[in-house]
DNA sequence: ATAATCTTTGCGTAAATTGCAAAGGTGGGA
DNA sequence: TCCCACCTTTGCAATTTACGCAAAGATTAT
């Protein structure tokens, strides 16, 4: 049975003097008012109230009771308003995960507008490069570069970075530029391979979608490594334009194939909130990856535009 | 819902760290912590716990609601215990009410012993001869001479009180003693009358069952003036031994008639325990009803026996 | 790789609860 | 003094709810 009901209902009692007087201001029937107080003494082997059809009067255990039973209501309510004020807005501490690199240059600096958005918020950010459990971690939010989640946890994709083909001028003009996709197959391609097996950059234009096997004698699960080996003159690497942005407007690279577009892998170029099932989803977390979602969208460093016009080719 | 079982499953399962640890402490099936737990959830609209198939993790919310949670369970099993603790053995306050002249011959002293045997019982004894009502006077138990009682409450019969027909021996130097029955009709008999109407005593005796009507020049509705008019010798009474015994056994009031036994007419003969509803009967009232049954089973005053003896007749 | 364990959900049955209506009873007003 | 309004309780039928079992989906340890 429900005892905290029955509780409820029992003070109730005692404060309207009467069964009715209780149901009428709680919205039940008298009856079930009657029956659940009687439950309720049933379960405490006691009898709490002594009822005439005229008045109402507290055993010696009812008013041992009541008073306890009251404090026991108050404190549920209480705690029910603890957890909705919790959630009725952003507040409270938001445990959030990063990855170093991206979160450094992405998620750090948005952060000050968010906390000055949502000022109830305290944001614990951890940046590493590590998968990390979030429950186990204690975390409520992660944002991740590419790769799948358990199905424990929910995957919003915040946003799709634009990939670009680039090398060193260096390497350009050693190696000469590719012209047409097909020409990839024949340069020094700097892959980005978690694991073994071959790699396949799709390229999509408006004459078609290539998908050109690649292969160099440079390749690394780490994409900062290839772009440090892009810098290196090295290869053609292809990668998110916010991790090669700089070095191209500072002629440090140089895009090639600027009509093509890469087809999303996920390995790299789709950033995810990964956060604990949707349902019941705390405000906070809600707050923070929508308001990711809408700087992300809005974010010209994951978009190839600027870097084409700046770099002079059509886009 | 059941949100104080809800909240119980809940503390469990952060304190076992897993469903099914819970559900196997307090003996349900892992779906219904599950299902309650969630249930709880959606009633808070707030997810309390993060769960993978192997690590249970807080919530911010779960954090802040499980203190909370935690201490009003404990609060309940307090609230609990100490009800059940208040009947397991007599305990308390008990409020008790007594006819002024029957409470202090008869209830007051035997309370000495009942203090005695039931040491965490307080007696507060209110004496007094209007009716007063149990539950508005906030009373545990009344002890009644005769008159009914209304449903609402039980009334359990403590003892009937023999009754012997006597007079002064004054009166009966006058008048002669009857020597059977019928002889009454003719002698000046005071009568108990609480309403209009006539009197009629009813005798029963080896040779049969007799009503006499009795009337005289005095009546009262109150016993006590009753016996005083018999003492001052005005007629002869019936009245409950213990109202008379002193006075026969000083000389003053002779019996009459000590081979026939009263008819009991709940007058002024029997002796009742009035409590509210017998159903989850606290433990001190039932003790305290037990106790002055077992007494007054054995109370010499209400009697004839002795009178008899000491009278010289045969019983 | 396999087995064991954990959480969740579908499903059928069992149990509990509710509102309505009637019964039994009390107190105030005419 | 009688009558009416109101109170509590209980029977009844219908609805809602809860439970256990079994299976699914998934992860960890052997």
């Amino acid at each position: 049975m429900d005892t905290l009901s029955g509780m409820r209902l029992f003070t109730k009692v005692v404060e309207t003097g009467g069964f009715s007087a209780a149901g009428r201001q709680v919205g039940v029937n008298a009856s079930s008012v009657s029956r659940q107080v009687g439950r309720l003494e049933d379960a405490l082997g006691t009898r709490l109230l002594n009822r005439s059809t005229r008045h109402i009067g507290l055993t010696e255990a009812g008013r041992l009771y009541y008073e306890r039973a009251s404090r026991i209501v108050a404190d549920v309510e209480e705690a029910n308003a603890a957890v909705a004020e919790l959630n009725e807005a952003p507040r409270g501490t938001l445990r959030l995960n990063a990855p170093v690199v991206f979160g450094r240059r992405y998620v750090t600096p948005y952060m000050r507008e968010f906390l000055e958005i949502h000022p109830e918020v305290q944001v614990e950010l951890n940046v590493t490069d590590h998968y990390v459990d979030l429950i186990e971690e204690g975390a409520d939010l992660a944002i991740r570069i590419g790769g799948p989640s358990p199905s424990t946890y929910i995957a919003r994709k915040l946003a799709t970075i634009d990939r670009v083909l680039c090398a060193s001028p260096e390497y350009f003009a050693r190696h000469g530029r590719p012209r047409r996709p097909e020409d990839l197959a024949a340069h020094n391609c700097v892959v980005l391979r978690r694991r073994p097996g071959a790699v396949v950059w799709e390229l999509i234009g408006e004459d078609g979608t290539f998908a050109v096997p690649v292969s160099g004698n440079f390749a690394s699960n780490n994409s900062g490594a290839i772009a440090a080996a892009m810098t290196a003159g090295i290869g053609i690497v292809l990668l998110p334009v916010w991790m090669v942005g700089r070095e191209i407007q500072q002629g440090r690279a140089e895009i090639v194939l600027g009509d093509y577009r890469a087809h999303p892998t996920g390995l790299a170029d789709e950033v995810y909130a990964v956060f604990p099932h949707a349902r019941n989803l705390s405000a906070k977390v809600r707050a923070c990856v929508d308001f990711l979602a809408r700087k992300f969208r809005s974010e010209p460093d994951f978009r190839i535009g600027v870097l084409l016009h700046e770099a002079g080719e059509p886009s």
